[in-house]
DNA sequence: CCTACCGATCGGTAGG
DNA sequence: CCTACCGATCGGTAGG
């Protein structure tokens, strides 16, 4: 139901004295879009796309309820920022560790660390971003999903040399392609059980994912 | 806004004449409650549970907006309906399936009937109902999760003695517990890429799977 | 960015 | 099962 018609606002208006503070306002404007990302993501993580509601980002950002419209011209454009964000990170910090590595890495430290680093994204700390872009992938319209896909297929293409690599070594024994669909649904999987508490650590549970995929022994 | 209380309804009501077909009334009654699962297993899997409204699941089962309500308590009722219904069904056709194997076939051989039999229920013919439950679990109650969750520890407590067994032949590198959850998510991610029109059968996606987790080669 | 609001839709119910 | 309806909530907007 509408609000009744008859409630007037009586509150006198709130009158600016002085020039506004330009400087500040547009210093900030940037970190209450990041503010709006941010809260989204945890909350599309935890209720889903569908499940949220805009009232519940603006809360969590600390503004009214129409106010997420002045930055975004949808919710559904605040997903897409959300899961461009995400990948846009994402792939700059997976080419950050493999160059952490060196060149001159092995094909199996070069899976390792991709693998250690993709659970980092997914379940480390305030890693919000890649488990809605799994998750809520049906919620943004064709276009907008052809955009994340060229981040995602760059993000995943970079591991192709890495699992031929290791085909032909011996070491994996699926055809690289199909492998590498199964081993990202193994380590996206985790998102719906790993939890920081229990005894298993980030790095016992690549080991334990390279035993599984490649045998490693060594 | 509310449709306006000056519109009085002015058709006459139907008067049914005669006694009322009891007998066909009640075998439908089951009927009635079976369609509207399987029409909210499939919207809920397209759209998912907050995306789909219980009229949308209403009218695909040819009923009035109000009638779901008849058959079940609320929209959740309806979803966890659809969750134990798919899981019973899972299980007893694993069950099934083990069986026509024989009680002393090889492990390799009990592990490829158990992802063949997974990617069935996943991705084959009408199989709506185990993917909503992968994807929609955190829309059901803390009861009604404890109470699938049993099934569903049931039907996964089925591959441990197989991976333990491989695990003690050496074909299975990773420990069984971890490996198990690794598993499941590379067979539960399929539900997000395969698509039956690619070239890709689940014949050979079962072989692959084997390849990548036991190195399998006869 | 806030205030005030709209039209649409939603889950659910009373009564038959 | 249908009819008729309710109260709540939702995404979004005009105007400042």
């Amino acid at each position: 139901m509408s609000p009744p018609a008859a409630v007037i606002p009586t509150a006198p208006a709130i009158v600016r004295r002085g020039r506004p503070r330009k400087t500040e306002g547009e210093r900030d404007e940037g970190n209450r879009r990041q503010a709006l990302i941010a809260a989204a993501a945890r909350l599309f993580r935890i209720k889903g796309f569908d499940g949220t509601s805009t009232r519940d980002i603006a809360a969590a950002a600390g503004m009214q309820s129409g106010s997420p419209f002045y930055f975004f011209q949808s919710k559904q454009a605040l997903l897409h920022a959300v899961m461009q964000e995400g990948m846009a990170q994402a792939e700059a910090s997976q080419a950050a560790a493999l160059k952490a590595l060196g060149a001159r890495a092995p094909a199996q430290e070069r899976l390792r660390t991709l693998v250690r680093h993709h659970f980092e994204v997914l379940v480390g700390e305030g890693s919000d971003f890649i488990p809605v872009m799994l998750y809520e992938w049906r919620s943004l319209d064709a276009a907008q999903q052809q955009q994340v896909r060229a981040l995602k297929d760059t993000y995943e293409a970079t591991w192709m040399p890495v699992l031929r690599a290791l085909h032909r070594a011996g070491r994996l024994k699926a055809r690289p392609e199909v492998a590498r669909l199964f081993i990202f649904g193994a380590l996206n999987w985790t998102v719906q059980w790993f939890s920081g508490g229990g005894k298993l650590t980030l790095d016992e549970l690549t080991h334990q994912a390279l035993l599984l995929f490649t045998g490693e022994e060594e």
